[in-house]
DNA sequence: GGTTTCGTATGATTCGAATCATAAAGGGCG
DNA sequence: CGCCCTTTATGATTCGAATCATACGAAACC
């Protein structure tokens, strides 16, 4: 699985990079010279305000691109991407990439799907943002991972803080912190040492 | 301009229909089997909450296309398209129009870049509607009409009532109201006639 | 031309999430 | 183990946009 097979990558310049958990790929205002996959681990993609605040644009586990936009746009990254685990990271130069796509009918149909999902996510993530409670943003988030994480034994093990949730939905700690205890006393969901199960 | 020249589009079996203001070209639920893309006219994309509030996901100009994602993703359409002034909209059976893409690769590129544009877009409103106020919100959303609509001698008049404006970056009316007053009373943009012109 | 409808405008009030403050429970590590 | 730092938890207070109410101008319609 994966969107690009490795195999194929290496013939087009392809190479795989370390990077340590907290660290960047790239950073906001940089120029969009590769097209990023994650193999191992998962890498978050952030804006940030003014005043210190951050929201989380998409988590991106293996086998998942990112940073895409800028690449077809030809402008400077608008966001940061940075490894929330230590991370293996498939870079591909620019140019290559075009040429991979154009020599790959069917990876660049898979690659528009995969723009495809995430506009979707965007889409569900704006609409919820934009009105609806705190409460009904959260269903709609576990949902979503619900369909997207693997699930083990029949139930799912949410892996973010409540602070990445709060920053991925647009609320803060307290607020996520509350309705999900208010959640789970509803019996919407099961919290595990802290550990929110769907 | 336009992403598909009409030429190439009766190649693959293209069509132009008409739409008048108000109605549909696909609604929510409906299984997405064609592409569209404004030739005249213009086509907003909606989602409604329960309770009948309605957050617009993009307004579509000439050349621009639209519905895209339930396409490769294979999926039923997750949103409306209403045609927000009459319009002709042109579409293409969903295996005619792949047939087209893998016979055309510059399209498909500049295809792709369309997706990337309005990825853009969506990550600039998210983080827009999830931590800033009404005004900057307004001030980014004008920016982005700034460098995307054509300006007719030297300024240019949004074309959009408040009431859409509202439904673009998650408002109330009169909360748009106050704040574009209050950012005319502060000389960042001008009225004429309830018009506003940046 | 007069009436209806839509869009803009403004004031008063409510309400809920952000903010501020503080504490307790885990988790990693020397 | 005991310490530190992150994460979870909970209460009190603030504050700003939503809501409610109402009016008025302008365009659309018969």
């Amino acid at each position: 699985m994966g969107l690009i097979p490795k195999s194929i990558a290496l013939k087009y310049s392809g190479q795989v990079i370390r990077v340590r958990k907290g660290d960047s790929v790239f950073r906001e205002g940089e120029p969009a010279l590769f097209f990023y996959q994650v193999e191992e681990g998962s890498v978050k993609m952030v804006t940030s305000s003014e005043d210190g605040r951050e929201f989380i644009q998409g988590v991106f586990h293996a086998g998942e691109s990112f940073g895409e936009p800028p690449l077809f746009c030809h402008i400077d990254y608008p966001a940061t991407a940075i490894a929330i685990t230590d991370s293996h990271v498939l870079k591909i130069p620019k140019d290559r990439f075009f040429q991979l796509l154009q020599e790959n009918f069917a990876i660049h149909l898979r690659f528009d799907e995969g723009l495809c999902q995430s506009l979707r996510y965007k889409n569900m993530i704006l609409s919820e943002v934009s009105f609806h409670t705190p409460e009904h943003r959260l269903q709609t988030l576990f949902r979503h991972l619900r369909e997207t994480l693997p699930k083990k034994q029949g139930h799912i093990e949410v892996p973010f803080t409540r602070q990445v949730i709060a920053d991925m939905i647009g609320l803060r700690v307290e607020t996520v912190i509350r309705s999900i205890k208010k959640m789970e006393s509803e019996g919407k969901l099961t919290l595990k040492g802290g550990k929110i199960r769907l």
